[in-house]
DNA sequence: TATACTAAACTGACCAGTCAGTCTATTTGT
DNA sequence: ACAAATAGACTGACTGGTCAGTTTAGTATA
C-alpha cells in the first residue's frame, strides 16, 4: 500500500498503455499487465470485461482527445481553410505531446484481425470525416478550388499518421520539423497559400 | 492429386496470401491454410521452417515486386520530377493489380508485436529511401525548390498507403480515380506543376 | 532403394478467463 | 458505542481450449 497514489484501475490503463505500446496486442499478456500495475489479473477482470476491451478503451480514449482538441481548436477559427489548417496543427501538437498514445492508435491497433478492423475502420471514418467536412466548407466558400475531397481526405490523414509514425519509431522529425513542413506541404497539395490566405 | 494444377509450395502460398489478407496473422491457422491449399501441415513445415517466414516471404516477395517495378518504370525515364511521377504511378498501379498482396502488407504486417516490427522499418526505409532519392536528384537539378525530404518522402508514403488501403476495404476510390487524383495532389504539394513541367 | 514429398495423429506450452475466498470500509441494528 | 452484517475491491491458483510445431508412417518417382 501506499505505493502507487492512483486508483487500481488508472493504474492498470498505465500499465497497459505502457506495455501494449512497446509490445503489440497480441505479446502482451495480462498477467505482465497485473504485475506492472501492482494489481493483479482479477482486479483487470473486475475493472474491464475483457483483454480486447481493455485495448479497445485505450484507443477510443485517445480518439476521443483527439476529436476534443480538434473541435475546440477550429471553434474560434473562421470557416474556410483557416479551419483546416488549424485542425491539422491541433491534431499534430495532441500526437506530438501523447507518444505512447499515437502508437497504439497508429501502429497496434492495426493488423489484430477482424474484432479490430471494424474499430479501425470507425475511428478512420472518423477523422477522414473530419477533414473531408471542413475542405467541404474551404471549397464552399471558394479559398480554394474543387478537389476530391475523399482523396484528399485519405491520403491527409495518411501523411498525417505516416510521418508520425516516423517519429514515433525513430524520434525524427520532431514535431517541430513536423509542424513546419508538413503543414506547408498538405495545404499546398490543394493550391493553398498560408501567407497570402488564397 | 491431379486436382489444383500447381505444386505444393504455390498452393501454400496462395491459401496463406488469401486466409492472411482476410484474417490477419494471428487469426490464420496452419491448419486452414493446409486445409485451402488441399495440403497438409507436414507439407507447411516441409516448405517452410515456421509460420513467421511464411508470412513474411509473403510481405518479401511482394515488396520486391513494388520495387521491380518502380525500377524498371523509371530507368526509361530521364533524372528529374518525371522519375518522381512514374515512380509513384509504377507504385500505385502494381497496388492496384495486387488487392491482397497490398492488403497483407498494408495492414496485416502491421501491429504485429517486436518480431515484426523490423520487417516493418526495413521496408518502410526501402521505400522512404527510394522515394527520397529521386526527390533529391529532382531539387539538384532544379525541377522543383528545396524541400524537407525526409517528411516529404513519409508523408507521401502514407498518403498513398492510407488511400489504398480505403480502397482496399471499401473498393472506392478505385484504382483509375487514385491515379487520377492523388498524384497531381502529391506533385502539387512540391509546386511542381504536371503539365508545365515546371 | 534412396530421395523428395505428403498425410495426419500427436504433443505440450501457453495464456485468457474463472472463481472461491480474503481484506477493508461502510452501514445497520441494539 | 460496538458488534454484526453487507458490499465492493481485490487476489492468485487453477483450468481448459487452442494451435504452433513434431513425429511417424507412409507414397510417388527417378
Amino acid at each position: 500500500m501506499t505505493e502507487n497514489p492512483k486508483n487500481t484501475r488508472d493504474r492498470i490503463l498505465d500499465a497497459a498503455m505502457d506495455i501494449f505500446s512497446r509490445k503489440g496486442y497480441y505479446d502482451t499478456h495480462l498477467d505482465e499487465i497485473a504485475d506492472e500495475s501492482a494489481s493483479s489479473k482479477g482486479s483487470i477482470y473486475f475493472h474491464f470485461p475483457n483483454k480486447e476491451k481493455l485495448f479497445i478503451s485505450l484507443v477510443d480514449q485517445f480518439a476521443d482527445l483527439i476529436e476534443r482538441n480538434v473541435t475546440e481548436a477550429i471553434e474560434a477559427e473562421p470557416a474556410g481553410m483557416r479551419r483546416v489548417q488549424v485542425a491539422i496543427e491541433a491534431v499534430l501538437e495532441t500526437f506530438g505531446k501523447y507518444r505512447r498514445p499515437a502508437k497504439i492508435l497508429l501502429v497496434q491497433a492495426v493488423g489484430l484481425g477482424n474484432v479490430f478492423e471494424k474499430k479501425r475502420m470507425e475511428v478512420t471514418d472518423r477523422f477522414a470525416g473530419l477533414i473531408r467536412t471542413y475542405l467541404e466548407e474551404a471549397i464552399e466558400i471558394g479559398d480554394i478550388q474543387a478537389v476530391d475531397c475523399d482523396v484528399v481526405s485519405h491520403a491527409w490523414m495518411g501523411a498525417i499518421y505516416n510521418v508520425v509514425i516516423q517519429w514515433v519509431y525513430t524520434g525524427e522529425p520532431n514535431p517541430e520539423r513536423i509542424m513546419e513542413s508538413l503543414v506547408p506541404l498538405l495545404l499546398n497539395s490543394v493550391n493553398y497559400d498560408i501567407e497570402a490566405g488564397a
